[in-house]
DNA sequence: GTCTATATAATGATAGAC
DNA sequence: GTCTATCATTATATAGAC
Protein backbone atom coordinates (compact mmCIF):
# COMPACT_ATOMS: atom_id res chain seq x y z
CA UNK A 1 0.00 0.00 0.00
CA UNK A 2 2.64 2.47 1.02
CA UNK A 3 5.52 2.72 -1.38
CA UNK A 4 8.94 2.40 0.16
CA UNK A 5 10.35 5.29 -1.86
CA UNK A 6 9.76 8.74 -0.43
CA UNK A 7 7.22 9.91 -2.97
CA UNK A 8 4.66 11.00 -0.40
CA UNK A 9 3.13 14.42 -0.32
CA UNK A 10 4.67 16.76 2.22
CA UNK A 11 1.52 16.63 4.28
CA UNK A 12 1.68 12.84 4.42
CA UNK A 13 5.38 12.95 5.30
CA UNK A 14 4.67 15.26 8.22
CA UNK A 15 1.82 13.03 9.37
CA UNK A 16 3.95 9.90 9.23
CA UNK A 17 6.75 11.59 11.15
CA UNK A 18 4.20 12.63 13.75
CA UNK A 19 2.84 9.09 14.05
CA UNK A 20 6.33 7.81 14.67
CA UNK A 21 7.18 10.49 17.22
CA UNK A 22 3.84 10.42 19.03
CA UNK A 23 4.16 6.66 19.31
CA UNK A 24 7.73 6.77 20.53
CA UNK A 25 7.62 9.71 22.94
CA UNK A 26 3.94 10.19 23.63
CA UNK A 27 1.81 13.08 22.47
CA UNK A 28 2.82 15.65 25.06
CA UNK A 29 6.53 14.90 24.99
CA UNK A 30 6.75 14.99 21.22
CA UNK A 31 7.00 18.56 19.94
CA UNK A 32 5.90 20.15 16.70
CA UNK A 33 9.50 21.19 16.17
CA UNK A 34 10.71 17.61 16.40
CA UNK A 35 8.03 16.45 13.98
CA UNK A 36 9.01 19.18 11.56
CA UNK A 37 12.69 18.29 11.84
CA UNK A 38 12.00 14.60 11.21
CA UNK A 39 9.85 15.45 8.23
CA UNK A 40 12.47 17.85 6.91
CA UNK A 41 10.24 20.92 6.97
CA UNK A 42 9.82 24.05 9.07
CA UNK A 43 7.70 24.08 12.23
CA UNK A 44 5.44 26.68 10.70
CA UNK A 45 4.54 24.40 7.83
CA UNK A 46 3.28 21.75 10.23
CA UNK A 47 0.80 24.20 11.71
CA UNK A 48 -0.07 25.50 8.25
CA UNK A 49 -1.14 22.01 7.19
CA UNK A 50 -2.89 20.82 10.33
CA UNK A 51 -3.95 24.02 12.08
CA UNK A 52 -2.61 23.00 15.46
CA UNK A 53 -0.82 20.21 17.25
CA UNK A 54 -4.20 18.83 18.23
CA UNK A 55 -5.25 18.89 14.60
CA UNK A 56 -2.13 16.95 13.75
CA UNK A 57 -3.02 14.39 16.38
CA UNK A 58 -6.49 13.92 14.96
CA UNK A 59 -5.09 13.45 11.48
CA UNK A 60 -2.74 10.80 12.91
CA UNK A 61 -5.62 9.12 14.74
CA UNK A 62 -7.68 9.03 11.60
CA UNK A 63 -4.89 7.67 9.43
CA UNK A 64 -3.77 4.97 11.85
CA UNK A 65 -7.37 3.91 12.35
CA UNK A 66 -7.98 3.68 8.62
CA UNK A 67 -4.79 1.64 8.20
CA UNK A 68 -5.57 -0.85 10.95
CA UNK A 69 -9.26 -1.06 10.04
CA UNK A 70 -8.53 -2.08 6.47
CA UNK A 71 -5.89 -4.43 7.80
CA UNK A 72 -8.44 -5.92 10.20
CA UNK A 73 -10.85 -6.61 7.36
CA UNK A 74 -8.21 -8.47 5.39
CA UNK A 75 -7.05 -10.54 8.32
CA UNK A 76 -10.46 -11.44 9.71
CA UNK A 77 -9.87 -15.07 8.85
CA UNK A 78 -7.45 -16.41 11.45
CA UNK A 79 -9.14 -18.38 14.14
CA UNK A 80 -7.37 -16.90 17.14
CA UNK A 81 -7.13 -13.34 18.38
CA UNK A 82 -3.51 -14.09 19.07
CA UNK A 83 -2.90 -14.05 15.37
CA UNK A 84 -3.91 -10.43 15.23
CA UNK A 85 -0.82 -9.37 17.13
CA UNK A 86 1.28 -11.98 15.41
CA UNK A 87 0.27 -10.80 11.98
CA UNK A 88 1.44 -7.29 12.70
CA UNK A 89 4.72 -8.62 13.98
CA UNK A 90 5.23 -10.61 10.83
CA UNK A 91 5.53 -7.34 8.95
CA UNK A 92 8.87 -6.37 10.46
CA UNK A 93 9.10 -2.62 10.78
CA UNK A 94 6.45 -1.84 8.21
CA UNK A 95 3.72 -1.28 10.78
CA UNK A 96 6.01 -0.70 13.74
CA UNK A 97 5.15 2.99 13.95
CA UNK A 98 1.44 2.33 13.82
CA UNK A 99 1.76 -0.33 16.52
CA UNK A 100 3.64 2.01 18.82
CA UNK A 101 1.08 4.72 18.11
CA UNK A 102 -1.79 2.44 19.03
CA UNK A 103 0.01 1.30 22.15
CA UNK A 104 0.25 4.92 23.28
CA UNK A 105 -3.34 5.57 22.27
CA UNK A 106 -4.59 2.71 24.41
CA UNK A 107 -3.02 4.32 27.45
CA UNK A 108 -3.94 7.91 26.68
CA UNK A 109 -7.44 9.28 26.51
CA UNK A 110 -7.73 8.94 22.76
CA UNK A 111 -10.41 8.34 20.17
CA UNK A 112 -8.07 6.12 18.21
CA UNK A 113 -7.35 3.97 21.26
CA UNK A 114 -11.03 3.61 22.04
CA UNK A 115 -11.95 2.70 18.48
CA UNK A 116 -9.08 0.25 18.18
CA UNK A 117 -9.93 -1.56 21.40
CA UNK A 118 -13.60 -1.78 20.46
CA UNK A 119 -12.68 -3.10 17.02
CA UNK A 120 -10.54 -5.82 18.56
CA UNK A 121 -13.33 -6.78 20.95
CA UNK A 122 -15.88 -6.92 18.14
CA UNK A 123 -13.58 -8.98 15.98
CA UNK A 124 -12.87 -11.30 18.90
CA UNK A 125 -16.55 -11.71 19.60
CA UNK A 126 -17.14 -12.65 15.96
CA UNK A 127 -14.35 -15.20 16.13
CA UNK A 128 -15.78 -16.70 19.31
CA UNK A 129 -19.29 -16.96 17.90
CA UNK A 130 -17.96 -18.61 14.75
CA UNK A 131 -15.81 -20.93 16.86
CA UNK A 132 -18.76 -21.95 19.01
CA UNK A 133 -20.72 -22.68 15.84
CA UNK A 134 -17.84 -24.74 14.47
CA UNK A 135 -17.28 -26.51 17.77
CA UNK A 136 -13.68 -25.35 18.17
CA UNK A 137 -14.40 -22.91 20.99
CA UNK A 138 -16.34 -23.67 24.16
CA UNK A 139 -19.91 -22.47 24.38
CA UNK A 140 -19.78 -19.56 26.81
CA UNK A 141 -22.74 -18.15 28.65
CA UNK A 142 -21.60 -14.53 28.38
CA UNK A 143 -19.92 -14.27 24.99
CA UNK A 144 -19.49 -10.50 25.18
CA UNK A 145 -17.66 -10.56 28.50
CA UNK A 146 -15.55 -13.46 27.31
CA UNK A 147 -14.60 -11.53 24.20
CA UNK A 148 -13.62 -8.54 26.32
CA UNK A 149 -11.43 -10.73 28.50
CA UNK A 150 -9.72 -12.42 25.56
CA UNK A 151 -9.17 -9.08 23.82
CA UNK A 152 -7.79 -7.63 27.03
CA UNK A 153 -5.40 -10.53 27.44
CA UNK A 154 -4.24 -10.22 23.85
CA UNK A 155 -3.74 -6.46 23.94
CA UNK A 156 -1.90 -6.77 27.23
CA UNK A 157 0.97 -8.23 25.24
CA UNK A 158 0.99 -5.07 23.19
CA UNK A 159 0.74 -2.62 26.06
CA UNK A 160 2.99 -4.49 28.49
CA UNK A 161 5.35 -5.93 25.88
CA UNK A 162 8.33 -4.10 27.30
CA UNK A 163 7.74 -5.69 30.70
CA UNK A 164 7.14 -9.14 29.30
CA UNK A 165 10.50 -9.29 27.58
CA UNK A 166 12.30 -7.88 30.58
CA UNK A 167 10.66 -10.33 32.98
CA UNK A 168 11.62 -13.22 30.73
CA UNK A 169 15.16 -12.02 30.21
CA UNK A 170 14.66 -12.08 26.44
CA UNK A 171 15.51 -8.41 26.31
CA UNK A 172 18.19 -7.83 23.70
CA UNK A 173 18.78 -4.31 24.95
CA UNK A 174 17.70 -1.00 23.48
CA UNK A 175 18.09 -0.30 19.79
CA UNK A 176 16.76 -3.69 18.84
CA UNK A 177 13.80 -3.75 16.52
CA UNK A 178 11.86 -5.24 19.42
CA UNK A 179 11.97 -1.89 21.17
CA UNK A 180 10.23 -0.34 18.19
CA UNK A 181 7.20 -2.54 18.71
CA UNK A 182 7.06 -1.97 22.43
CA UNK A 183 9.31 -4.83 23.42
CA UNK A 184 7.60 -7.70 21.65
CA UNK A 185 10.10 -9.66 19.66
CA UNK A 186 9.39 -12.75 17.57
CA UNK A 187 11.49 -14.71 20.07
CA UNK A 188 9.32 -13.52 22.95
CA UNK A 189 6.15 -14.42 21.11
CA UNK A 190 7.52 -17.86 20.37
CA UNK A 191 8.32 -18.40 24.04
CA UNK A 192 4.84 -17.36 25.17
CA UNK A 193 2.73 -19.04 22.50
CA UNK A 194 2.68 -22.55 23.92
CA UNK A 195 2.15 -21.61 27.59
CA UNK A 196 -0.65 -19.25 26.56
CA UNK A 197 -2.32 -21.81 24.33
CA UNK A 198 -1.90 -24.37 27.08
CA UNK A 199 -3.91 -22.22 29.47
CA UNK A 200 -6.49 -21.51 26.78
CA UNK A 201 -6.78 -25.24 26.10
CA UNK A 202 -6.53 -26.98 29.46
CA UNK A 203 -7.16 -24.06 31.81
CA UNK A 204 -5.03 -22.73 34.62
CA UNK A 205 -6.52 -24.32 37.71
CA UNK A 206 -6.43 -28.05 38.36
CA UNK A 207 -10.14 -28.25 39.09
CA UNK A 208 -13.29 -26.15 39.44
CA UNK A 209 -13.06 -25.35 43.13
CA UNK A 210 -12.14 -21.69 42.61
CA UNK A 211 -14.85 -21.20 40.03
CA UNK A 212 -17.42 -22.82 42.28
CA UNK A 213 -16.28 -20.77 45.25
CA UNK A 214 -16.54 -17.54 43.28
CA UNK A 215 -19.99 -18.50 42.03
CA UNK A 216 -21.14 -19.10 45.58
CA UNK A 217 -19.57 -15.89 46.82
CA UNK A 218 -21.21 -13.80 44.11
CA UNK A 219 -24.61 -15.37 44.72
CA UNK A 220 -24.25 -14.72 48.43
CA UNK A 221 -23.23 -11.16 47.65
CA UNK A 222 -26.29 -10.63 45.49
CA UNK A 223 -28.56 -12.10 48.13
CA UNK A 224 -27.07 -9.78 50.73
CA UNK A 225 -27.44 -6.79 48.46
CA UNK A 226 -31.04 -7.63 47.68
CA UNK A 227 -31.78 -8.08 51.36
CA UNK A 228 -30.30 -4.69 52.08
CA UNK A 229 -32.41 -3.18 49.37
CA UNK A 230 -35.51 -4.30 51.16
CA UNK A 231 -34.26 -3.18 54.55
CA UNK A 232 -31.99 -0.18 54.24
CA UNK B 1 -1.15 3.59 57.91
CA UNK B 2 -1.95 7.01 56.56
CA UNK B 3 -4.16 9.10 58.77
CA UNK B 4 -7.16 10.62 57.07
CA UNK B 5 -6.65 13.97 58.73
CA UNK B 6 -4.20 16.34 57.04
CA UNK B 7 -1.42 16.09 59.57
CA UNK B 8 1.28 15.25 57.03
CA UNK B 9 4.47 17.17 56.66
CA UNK B 10 4.47 19.66 53.83
CA UNK B 11 6.95 17.57 51.92
CA UNK B 12 4.65 14.55 52.15
CA UNK B 13 1.66 16.63 51.13
CA UNK B 14 3.48 17.83 48.02
CA UNK B 15 4.54 14.28 47.21
CA UNK B 16 1.00 12.94 47.57
CA UNK B 17 -0.39 15.72 45.40
CA UNK B 18 2.23 14.86 42.80
CA UNK B 19 1.33 11.16 42.91
CA UNK B 20 -2.29 12.03 42.30
CA UNK B 21 -1.54 14.43 39.45
CA UNK B 22 1.12 12.29 37.78
CA UNK B 23 -1.30 9.40 37.88
CA UNK B 24 -4.21 11.39 36.53
CA UNK B 25 -2.51 13.46 33.83
CA UNK B 26 0.77 11.70 33.25
CA UNK B 27 4.21 12.98 34.17
CA UNK B 28 4.77 15.37 31.29
CA UNK B 29 1.29 16.87 31.30
CA UNK B 30 1.26 17.47 35.04
CA UNK B 31 3.09 20.67 35.93
CA UNK B 32 5.03 21.67 39.00
CA UNK B 33 2.67 24.61 39.37
CA UNK B 34 -0.39 22.36 39.43
CA UNK B 35 1.23 20.12 42.03
CA UNK B 36 2.03 23.14 44.16
CA UNK B 37 -1.50 24.47 43.85
CA UNK B 38 -3.01 21.13 44.85
CA UNK B 39 -0.67 20.90 47.82
CA UNK B 40 -1.45 24.49 48.79
CA UNK B 41 2.13 25.73 48.52
CA UNK B 42 4.17 27.84 46.14
CA UNK B 43 5.86 26.39 43.06
CA UNK B 44 9.24 27.39 44.40
CA UNK B 45 8.77 25.28 47.50
CA UNK B 46 8.24 22.17 45.43
CA UNK B 47 11.63 22.61 43.80
CA UNK B 48 13.16 23.54 47.13
CA UNK B 49 12.11 20.18 48.58
CA UNK B 50 12.79 17.90 45.63
CA UNK B 51 15.43 19.74 43.61
CA UNK B 52 13.66 19.30 40.30
CA UNK B 53 10.56 17.85 38.72
CA UNK B 54 12.52 14.69 38.01
CA UNK B 55 13.54 14.53 41.67
CA UNK B 56 9.89 14.80 42.60
CA UNK B 57 9.08 11.94 40.27
CA UNK B 58 11.72 9.74 41.86
CA UNK B 59 10.38 10.50 45.31
CA UNK B 60 6.92 9.51 44.08
CA UNK B 61 8.27 6.32 42.52
CA UNK B 62 10.01 5.39 45.74
CA UNK B 63 7.01 6.10 47.93
CA UNK B 64 4.47 4.28 45.77
CA UNK B 65 6.81 1.33 45.49
CA UNK B 66 7.30 1.15 49.24
CA UNK B 67 3.54 1.35 49.78
CA UNK B 68 2.68 -1.39 47.32
CA UNK B 69 5.59 -3.60 48.37
CA UNK B 70 4.50 -3.65 52.01
CA UNK B 71 0.94 -4.19 50.84
CA UNK B 72 2.12 -7.10 48.70
CA UNK B 73 3.77 -8.77 51.67
CA UNK B 74 0.59 -8.58 53.73
CA UNK B 75 -1.64 -9.88 50.98
CA UNK B 76 0.62 -12.69 49.78
CA UNK B 77 -1.91 -15.23 51.01
CA UNK B 78 -4.74 -15.21 48.48
CA UNK B 79 -4.55 -18.03 46.05
CA UNK B 80 -5.21 -16.11 42.86
CA UNK B 81 -3.42 -13.18 41.30
CA UNK B 82 -6.84 -11.79 40.57
CA UNK B 83 -7.21 -11.05 44.24
CA UNK B 84 -4.31 -8.65 44.04
CA UNK B 85 -6.31 -6.22 41.95
CA UNK B 86 -9.46 -6.97 43.87
CA UNK B 87 -7.83 -6.21 47.18
CA UNK B 88 -6.83 -2.77 46.06
CA UNK B 89 -10.32 -2.11 44.80
CA UNK B 90 -11.79 -3.12 48.13
CA UNK B 91 -10.13 -0.07 49.65
CA UNK B 92 -12.33 2.44 47.88
CA UNK B 93 -10.41 5.60 47.18
CA UNK B 94 -7.71 4.99 49.73
CA UNK B 95 -5.23 3.59 47.23
CA UNK B 96 -6.86 5.03 44.12
CA UNK B 97 -4.05 7.53 43.56
CA UNK B 98 -1.37 4.89 43.89
CA UNK B 99 -3.23 2.62 41.48
CA UNK B 100 -3.50 5.36 38.90
CA UNK B 101 0.16 6.20 39.40
CA UNK B 102 1.19 2.61 38.82
CA UNK B 103 -1.03 2.39 35.78
CA UNK B 104 0.81 5.34 34.27
CA UNK B 105 4.17 3.94 35.34
CA UNK B 106 3.49 0.67 33.55
CA UNK B 107 3.02 2.57 30.30
CA UNK B 108 5.85 5.05 30.71
CA UNK B 109 9.50 4.19 30.87
CA UNK B 110 9.68 4.13 34.63
CA UNK B 111 11.61 2.37 37.36
CA UNK B 112 8.50 2.11 39.47
CA UNK B 113 6.58 0.46 36.64
CA UNK B 114 9.36 -2.03 36.03
CA UNK B 115 9.70 -2.92 39.68
CA UNK B 116 5.96 -3.25 40.15
CA UNK B 117 5.53 -5.54 37.17
CA UNK B 118 8.43 -7.72 38.24
CA UNK B 119 7.04 -7.91 41.77
CA UNK B 120 3.67 -9.05 40.46
CA UNK B 121 5.33 -11.68 38.28
CA UNK B 122 7.42 -12.97 41.16
CA UNK B 123 4.43 -13.11 43.47
CA UNK B 124 2.41 -14.87 40.78
CA UNK B 125 5.17 -17.39 40.26
CA UNK B 126 5.22 -18.12 43.97
CA UNK B 127 1.48 -18.60 44.00
CA UNK B 128 1.67 -20.97 41.03
CA UNK B 129 4.43 -23.06 42.59
CA UNK B 130 2.50 -23.30 45.84
CA UNK B 131 -0.66 -24.15 43.93
CA UNK B 132 1.08 -26.91 42.00
CA UNK B 133 2.37 -28.30 45.27
CA UNK B 134 -1.11 -28.17 46.77
CA UNK B 135 -2.72 -29.63 43.66
CA UNK B 136 -5.00 -26.65 43.02
CA UNK B 137 -3.10 -25.38 39.98
CA UNK B 138 -2.07 -27.44 36.97
CA UNK B 139 1.53 -28.56 36.75
CA UNK B 140 3.01 -26.37 34.02
CA UNK B 141 6.19 -27.12 32.13
CA UNK B 142 7.34 -23.52 31.99
CA UNK B 143 6.25 -21.97 35.27
CA UNK B 144 8.06 -18.69 34.67
CA UNK B 145 6.42 -18.04 31.31
CA UNK B 146 3.07 -19.06 32.73
CA UNK B 147 3.52 -16.61 35.59
CA UNK B 148 4.35 -13.84 33.13
CA UNK B 149 1.22 -14.59 31.13
CA UNK B 150 -1.04 -14.67 34.18
CA UNK B 151 0.50 -11.47 35.52
CA UNK B 152 0.08 -9.83 32.14
CA UNK B 153 -3.56 -10.86 31.97
CA UNK B 154 -4.20 -9.57 35.48
CA UNK B 155 -2.47 -6.24 34.96
CA UNK B 156 -4.29 -5.79 31.67
CA UNK B 157 -7.39 -5.10 33.73
CA UNK B 158 -5.50 -2.29 35.42
CA UNK B 159 -3.98 -0.79 32.28
CA UNK B 160 -6.97 -1.25 30.00
CA UNK B 161 -9.65 -0.79 32.65
CA UNK B 162 -11.10 2.25 30.95
CA UNK B 163 -11.64 0.27 27.76
CA UNK B 164 -13.08 -2.73 29.54
CA UNK B 165 -15.86 -0.74 31.15
CA UNK B 166 -16.62 1.12 27.96
CA UNK B 167 -16.75 -2.06 25.89
CA UNK B 168 -19.14 -3.61 28.39
CA UNK B 169 -21.32 -0.56 28.65
CA UNK B 170 -20.80 -0.44 32.42
CA UNK B 171 -19.44 3.05 32.09
CA UNK B 172 -21.18 5.34 34.55
CA UNK B 173 -19.72 8.42 32.91
CA UNK B 174 -16.86 10.66 34.04
CA UNK B 175 -16.64 11.84 37.59
CA UNK B 176 -17.46 8.41 38.97
CA UNK B 177 -15.00 6.93 41.37
CA UNK B 178 -14.39 4.25 38.78
CA UNK B 179 -12.60 6.81 36.63
CA UNK B 180 -10.19 7.40 39.50
CA UNK B 181 -9.02 3.81 39.32
CA UNK B 182 -8.72 3.81 35.57
CA UNK B 183 -12.22 2.65 34.83
CA UNK B 184 -12.38 -0.47 36.99
CA UNK B 185 -15.51 -0.41 39.06
CA UNK B 186 -16.63 -3.10 41.50
CA UNK B 187 -19.54 -3.78 39.14
CA UNK B 188 -17.18 -4.34 36.24
CA UNK B 189 -15.04 -6.70 38.27
CA UNK B 190 -18.11 -8.64 39.31
CA UNK B 191 -19.20 -9.00 35.70
CA UNK B 192 -15.80 -10.27 34.59
CA UNK B 193 -14.94 -12.56 37.50
CA UNK B 194 -16.95 -15.60 36.47
CA UNK B 195 -16.11 -15.51 32.74
CA UNK B 196 -12.43 -15.09 33.60
CA UNK B 197 -12.45 -17.90 36.15
CA UNK B 198 -14.37 -20.05 33.68
CA UNK B 199 -11.56 -19.69 31.13
CA UNK B 200 -8.97 -20.32 33.82
CA UNK B 201 -10.84 -23.44 34.90
CA UNK B 202 -12.16 -25.07 31.72
CA UNK B 203 -10.05 -23.32 29.10
CA UNK B 204 -11.12 -21.30 26.10
CA UNK B 205 -10.92 -23.77 23.25
CA UNK B 206 -13.16 -26.80 22.98
CA UNK B 207 -10.27 -29.19 22.41
CA UNK B 208 -6.51 -29.33 21.96
CA UNK B 209 -6.36 -28.92 18.18
CA UNK B 210 -4.98 -25.37 18.29
CA UNK B 211 -2.40 -26.26 20.91
CA UNK B 212 -1.30 -29.28 18.92
CA UNK B 213 -1.17 -27.29 15.72
CA UNK B 214 0.99 -24.62 17.35
CA UNK B 215 3.29 -27.25 18.80
CA UNK B 216 3.75 -28.77 15.37
CA UNK B 217 4.27 -25.39 13.74
CA UNK B 218 6.92 -24.37 16.26
CA UNK B 219 8.76 -27.66 15.95
CA UNK B 220 8.66 -27.34 12.18
CA UNK B 221 9.91 -23.79 12.53
CA UNK B 222 12.81 -24.88 14.69
CA UNK B 223 13.66 -27.68 12.31
CA UNK B 224 13.64 -25.24 9.42
CA UNK B 225 15.78 -22.78 11.33
CA UNK B 226 18.26 -25.47 12.28
CA UNK B 227 18.35 -26.68 8.71
CA UNK B 228 19.07 -23.17 7.52
CA UNK B 229 21.82 -22.83 10.05
CA UNK B 230 23.56 -25.80 8.51
CA UNK B 231 22.93 -24.66 4.97
CA UNK B 232 22.73 -20.89 4.80
C1' DG C 1 3.36 25.69 -0.41
C1' DT C 2 7.17 26.79 2.05
C1' DC C 3 10.20 29.52 4.69
C1' DT C 4 11.98 33.08 8.22
C1' DA C 5 11.00 35.81 11.89
C1' DT C 6 8.35 36.73 15.73
C1' DA C 7 4.53 36.97 19.05
C1' DT C 8 2.66 34.94 23.09
C1' DA C 9 2.22 31.88 26.62
C1' DA C 10 3.65 28.42 29.78
C1' DT C 11 7.17 25.75 32.00
C1' DG C 12 11.10 24.40 35.05
C1' DA C 13 14.19 26.52 37.90
C1' DT C 14 16.67 30.47 40.64
C1' DA C 15 17.39 34.41 44.01
C1' DG C 16 16.59 36.62 47.82
C1' DA C 17 13.38 38.52 51.49
C1' DC C 18 11.01 36.97 55.56
C1' DG D 1 10.68 26.49 55.62
C1' DT D 2 8.05 29.28 52.90
C1' DC D 3 6.92 32.93 49.88
C1' DT D 4 7.24 36.46 46.01
C1' DA D 5 9.35 37.86 42.08
C1' DT D 6 11.88 36.80 38.24
C1' DC D 7 14.86 34.43 34.81
C1' DA D 8 15.77 31.51 31.00
C1' DT D 9 14.00 28.20 28.13
C1' DT D 10 10.87 26.09 25.39
C1' DA D 11 6.42 25.46 23.40
C1' DT D 12 2.59 26.48 20.24
C1' DA D 13 0.98 29.48 17.04
C1' DT D 14 0.97 33.73 13.90
C1' DA D 15 2.45 37.10 10.14
C1' DG D 16 4.22 38.09 6.17
C1' DA D 17 7.84 37.53 2.48
C1' DC D 18 8.95 34.57 -1.39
Amino acid sequence: MRSTVEDLTTRARIRDAAIALFGRDGFSRATVRAVAADAGVSPGLVIHHFGSKEGLRQACDQHVLAQTASQGKEKADPSSTRHLIQDYLNHPGQYADEIAYIRRSLGDESDAGNAFFDAVVDQTQGIIEAGIEAGTIRDFEDVRSTAVIIASNSLAMLVLGRHLSRALGTDSGPGTDASETGGISPDLLRQLTLPALDIYTHGFYADARFLDAARDALQHNNATTQGREHAP
